[in-house]
DNA sequence: AATCCTTACACAAACGTTTGCCCGATTTTC
DNA sequence: GAAAATCGGGCAAACGTTTGTGTAAGGATT
C-alpha cells in the first residue's frame, strides 16, 4: 500500500488543467479565477496533495535549512542555544541542521564542508576551543552562505556576531563582593588564550580601580580548567601574602573544584571564604556548598538572537558585497544563587 | 564576487563533451574511457565543482535525511544519544533533522507532520511523556517511511524499539544491596504510568523472592519526580514499621533531593542510610554525597543501535510490507560511583 | 465596428542530476 | 572478411515545481 504522495501534474490531469494554472491555484495566485481556484484545493484536498519539498528546494535554490555548528551539544549552555535556535527557525519554517564539532578543529572544518555541500541557506557558529585558524570560514562568502558566529567568536574583523560581554558581569561580581565587605578578592581566571578570560579580567581590574582600591596582579591567576589546574590554582592563591577572603572563578565547574579542595583543606566557606563564578549552571543546585552568585550568560537569548540576526541577513537583499555587520554583546547579569538550608554534615 | 558553484553542465561544455559522460566520468562509471575519466575529474576540481546536493535528492527522491524527535535536548540522556545518532549518521552520510517535542503530543504530533512533509528518508522517535494517542505515527508509514523508537516506546505491537531493560540493572541493584548486608531495603519509584516505573519494581521484587527473602509492598513507594513529592516518599519510608537501611531511588535527581532531605534529617549517610539510583547522570559527580551506584542505561549506545537499525530498514528493500519488527532491549547495567573523598564539612 | 484592456488560463523553460537507450567505431570471433 | 561483441560516449527523458511569456475570450472604450 505505498502511495506515493499526489502531485501538481496528477491534480492538472485529473481536472484537465495546466500545470501552471494548478500551481498558482493553489498559491492564491490573482490571475487564477474563484472557481478553478476552489475547484483546484478541492481537488488537492481530496487527493492528500503534499507540496514535495525536496523539488521547492531545489528549483527555487535554497534549502530552507540553517546549520548549525558548535562543540559539545551535552554542555548545558549549547544544548540552551540551540533550543532557542530551533524555536526561531521552526517559527520561520526552516529546518535546522546540527553538528558538534566535539571542540576538535579538523572536525569543524569537515562539517563546514559539509554544511557548504548541502546548500544551507545560513550558518550558525560557536567555535571549537582549538580553533585557531579561520580560513574555513572564509570560503563560505563566496558562495554567498552567511555565518553568524556566537558566544565563542573568532578574532575577525569582518563578520557578524553575538556574543555576551563578560566584563559587566565580572565588574558587578567584583563589586558585589566588595559590598559584602571582601577587601582582598582573588581571581581563577581561565587560559589567556581565551577572550573571555581577558574580559573577565578586565571587568575585575575596572571594578577594583572605580572604588579606589589597587589592583594586586598577584590575586590574579589562570588556570586550564581542569580540577587539577583548579586546585593548583588555588593554592597558589591560598599561599599569597595577601589571602584572599574571596574568590572568582572562571566558571560553575572551576568554582566546584575550588571549593570541594578549600574543604578538603578544612577552609570554612561560610566564614573564610565565599565564591562567585560564572555560567550559572544548573549544577549548582545539586552542590551542597555552591558559589554564593554566578554570572548569568543568557545562552537562549544568545542562540535567539543570533538566529534572529541569520534570518534578517537571509532575507536582507544580499547581492551586494556585506559592508556593515552586525556585533551584538549581551550584557552578563549577576545572579545570586537560590538559598539553600544548607546540610548539617 | 558571488561565483555560484560550477555545474556538470559547465564542465561539460568546457570539454566539449556531453552531460551524462561528465555524470558518468565522475561516479567512474566503466563505460566511459580512462582518459576522458581523468580528463573530466581535472576540469571539475579545477572549477571547483561541487555536486549540488538538493538537485542530485531531487532527483533521486530521497533526502539523506533523518529525522529525529525528541522531548527536550536537555536532558543528559537525550543530549547523549543524539551524539550517538549522529555519529552514526555522518558515518553514512546522511544528515540530521532535529526537533524537540518539549514533552507535549501536540508539538510532537506537528513536528511528525512537519517531518513527513520534509520527506525524510527515516525517522528516530522517543516519545513525549504526554503522548497517548499514537495515530500520527500510523500516518508514516502509509508514506513508507520507517520509524524506529528508543528508550521512550510506544506500547505497540507493529513497531520498531530500541530500549533498555530496566529490571536487570533492578535486579543487580537489589543485589549489590544485599551482599552489602541490607535486609530492608525501599524503593522510591516512578510514576505508575511510566512502563519504566513496572520494570524497576519487577526487579525488586524477583531479586527479593530469588534470595528467598519476602517482599514488603509497603518498602515501594512511589513520587511524581519532584523535590517535594520525593521528599514526602522518603518520609513515608522512614515511618515504616520497618525503617529500610537503603534505598532504591528512580532516578539521579530522586537520589538527590533524597540524599539531600536525609541530611537534614541529620540521617548520617555512611553509616544508616545508603543509596543506589538509576541512570549514572554526570550530576553525581558533583555531589558531596552520591548514590553509591546508579544504573546506567547507555543512552550512546540506545541511539547508536536505533540509528543502525533504522539505516539498515532504509537499505533493505522495502516494497513489501514490513512483517517482522526489530524489539531491541540493551541491559541495564549496575555502575559503582568512583570513590570520591568525602569533604570535611 | 475596430481598438484596447482585462481576465483567465496554457505553454514551456528552467533548476542540476541520473540513467535507460541508442549509435558509431573498434575489436574480437569463427 | 563478414557478423558479432565490446567499447566509449551522446541523446533525451525524468524528477516536481515555479514563473515569464503567450494568447484566447470577453468586455469596455472610442
Amino acid at each position: 500500500m505505498r502511495q506515493k504522495p499526489a502531485t501538481i501534474k496528477e491534480i492538472a490531469k485529473k481536472l484537465s488543467i495546466s500545470i501552471s494554472t494548478v500551481s498558482r491555484a493553489l498559491h492564491d495566485h490573482p490571475s487564477i479565477g474563484l472557481i478553478t481556484r476552489q475547484k483546484v484545493k478541492r481537488m488537492a484536498e481530496e487527493m492528500h496533495y503534499e507540496p514535495n519539498q525536496t523539488a521547492i528546494l531545489f528549483q527555487k535554490g535554497k534549502t530552507y535549512t540553517i546549520g548549525v555548528i558548535l562543540p559539545e551539544l551535552s554542555e548545558a549552555f549549547f544544548s540552551s542555544a540551540i533550543s532557542a535556535i530551533e524555536d526561531v527557525a521552526n517559527k520561520r519554517n526552516y529546518n535546522v541542521l546540527l553538528a558538534q564539532s566535539h571542540d576538535d578543529q579538523e572536525k569543524e572544518k569537515q562539517l563546514v564542508e559539509k554544511m557548504k555541500n548541502h546548500r544551507v541557506d545560513g550558518l550558525l557558529v560557536s567555535v571549537a576551543k582549538t580553533t585557531a585558524s579561520f580560513e574555513h570560514f572564509d570560503m563560505l562568502k563566496r558562495y554567498n552562505i552567511p555565518v553568524v558566529f556566537f558566544d565563542r567568536v573568532p578574532p575577525l574583523k569582518d563578520i557578524h556576531y553575538v556574543a555576551c560581554n563578560m566584563e559587566t558581569g565580572s565588574i558587578e561580581a567584583v563589586n558585589f563582593l566588595l559590598k559584602k565587605g571582601h577587601r582582598t578578592i582573588g581571581m581563577i581566571n581561565g587560559p589567556g588564550t581565551l577572550a573571555a578570560s581577558g574580559q573577565r579580567k578586565e571587568g575585575y581590574i575596572k571594578a577594583m580601580l572605580k572604588n579606589r582600591l589597587k589592583f594586586d596582579p598577584s590575586l590574579i591567576v589562570s588556570c586550564d580548567l581542569t580540577e587539577e589546574g583548579t586546585i593548583q590554582a588555588l593554592n597558589g592563591l591560598l599561599e599569597n601574602k595577601r589571602k584572599p577572603t574571596a574568590i572568582v572563578t572562571f566558571n560553575d565547574y572551576v568554582s566546584l573544584y575550588a571549593i570541594r579542595h578549600a574543604r578538603k583543606l578544612g577552609i570554612d566557606l561560610n566564614t573564610e571564604l565565599e565564591f562567585v563564578s560564572y555560567a550559572n549552571l544548573p549544577i549548582i543546585n545539586f552542590m551542597d556548598h555552591s558559589p554564593i552568585a554566578s554570572v548569568e550568560q543568557f545562552p537562549y537569548i544568545q542562540g535567539q538572537r543570533a538566529a534572529d540576526i541569520l534570518f534578517d541577513l537571509l532575507n536582507s537583499n544580499n547581492d551586494e558585497e556585506q559592508t556593515a555587520f552586525y556585533k551584538i554583546t549581551i550584557e552578563s547579569q549577576l545572579v545570586m544563587s537560590p538559598v539553600k538550608t544548607q546540610a548539617a554534615g
